[in-house]
DNA sequence: AGTTTACTTTGGAAAGC
DNA sequence: GCTTTAAAAAGTAAACT
């Protein structure tokens, strides 16, 4: 009887310390991405149901308070790209991405893709972009997706278009190195997303 | 109902050809066979006409993939016997070849909308990441294959056995798609 | 900027780490 | 889980010219 309960305990310090070390990680890399308690504790939400589910088995803590910070983020409408949450994190983006799949599917998270939209706020404010290119790079994005021009592309790929072609509209110009260093794209994508845009929309771009 | 046209890609098939099979030898005689025991414990052996390539180990299993067609598998296995019983090493005559996958594409010949399909089908039975691949992921039941929807309208079947899985899949995707109005 | 090559995803078998 | 094989889909990326 004593050995049953002293084994309790034992599992009880291992399972307090696995959480205490997931809690500090998981703010660890919200302080380091930037991201308000709010997501922090969407995160902390998501990690401790994954928990009493048993889905960490075969997976490490790091890779689940990665996914779990990746889906809180999807869901309060400020993601953060795998590449990003990859770079605070031990574990790589692919393995960050299957264990995200995992857990969401599990957890039964319903997360449709995130939509370029999301990004806007973020990327602007990053390139000193006013309210005005905001709104017009968002008005965009519906159109695009009204069209069928998002299926299958990269989210922060279109966002980083629609922001370089409201940066011409608006007359506050950004270049696309400026944009695609800010979206984690390359040049390449973003001449290749605002041309269909421009063209498919009928916008029309002075360079 | 359009009888939409899939093409087989790629078939994989595995067998038996003989036991203890000395990959050495074969390594040292056939110039182009390429093997690497610290790397993978199976000797590669290419086909031209079927285009193919067989991964024999010392076993005697052997695994086919790059057919365009179940009875190409057939044939490019015999080939591989054929040169393997060249050398003076024992094999069986008839090997037993089974089709274990094989990978198809088809077009249904109109753009998606994937996010909203993500949503018809269920969230819960895709997965559709764009952010990582552009294509929507759909495993179904029956028949039971993988396939992978792209924004184009063009698709691929794959984890099928037989030529006649893909088909189906493509039939009653295409009927889901259409019921739901998305097609 | 245009081209080429290459990696992402899916499935399955094989023997061994 | 990984390693190796082959092939398609479409997007993105990187290396060259």
């Amino acid at each position: 009887r004593l050995r049953k309960w002293q084994r309790r305990i034992r599992i009880s310090n291992a399972t307090e310390r696995n959480l205490a070390f997931a809690l500090s990680e998981l703010d660890r890399m919200a302080s380091a991405l930037g991201l308000p308690k709010s997501v922090r504790e969407t995160a902390a939400v998501i990690y401790r149901k994954a928990v009493e589910k048993n889905l960490i088995r075969g997976r490490s803590i790091e890779g689940v308070v990665a996914a779990a910070l990746y889906a809180a983020c999807r869901q309060a409408g400020v993601p953060r790209t795998l590449d990003e949450i990859a770079t605070y994190s031990r574990v790589d983006r692919k393995e960050i991405g299957r264990t995200y799949r995992f857990i969401a599917r599990e957890l039964g998270l319903k997360l449709l893709p995130t939509s370029p939209a999301d990004y806007v706020p973020r990327f602007c404010a990053a390139l000193g972009l006013s309210g005005e290119v905001q709104k017009k790079a968002i008005e965009i994005i519906k159109k695009a997706e009204e069209k069928e021009l998002t299926s299958g592309r990269g989210p922060t790929g279109v966002a980083a278009a629609a922001i370089y072609i409201a940066s011409i509209l608006t007359g506050e110009r950004r270049t696309q190195r400026e944009v695609a260093e800010v979206a984690g794209v390359t040049e390449v994508t973003i001449r290749n997303r605002y041309k269909e845009l421009a063209e498919k929309l009928g916008i029309e771009i002075i360079l | 109902m359009k009888d939409y046209k899939i093409k087989i890609e790629n078939v994989v098939a595995s067998t038996q050809i003989g036991e203890n099979i000395d990959l050495n030898k074969i390594a040292r005689e056939i110039k182009d066979a390429e093997y690497k025991p610290k790397q993978f414990p199976g000797l590669v052996l290419r086909t031209k006409d079927p285009k193919a390539a067989a991964l024999v180990f010392r076993s005697g299993k052997v695994v086919c993939t790059g057919s365009k067609s179940v009875e190409d598998a057939r044939r490019a296995v015999k080939q591989v016997v054929n040169i393997i019983k060249s050398l003076g090493i024992e094999v069986y005559d008839d090997p037993d070849v089974r089709v274990q996958n094989i990978v198809a594409s088809a077009d249904l010949g109109v753009d998606l909308n994937l996010n909203a399909i993500a949503v018809g089908l269920g969230l819960e039975n895709i997965e559709y990441e764009p952010e990582q691949f552009p294509g929507l992921v759909y495993r179904l039941r029956d028949p039971r294959v993988v396939v992978l929807i792209f924004g184009s309208g063009k698709m691929v079947i794959t984890g099928g056995k037989k030529p006649e899985d893909a088909k189906r899949a493509v039939e009653k995707i295409s009927e889901e798609l259409q019921a739901l109005g998305l097609m």
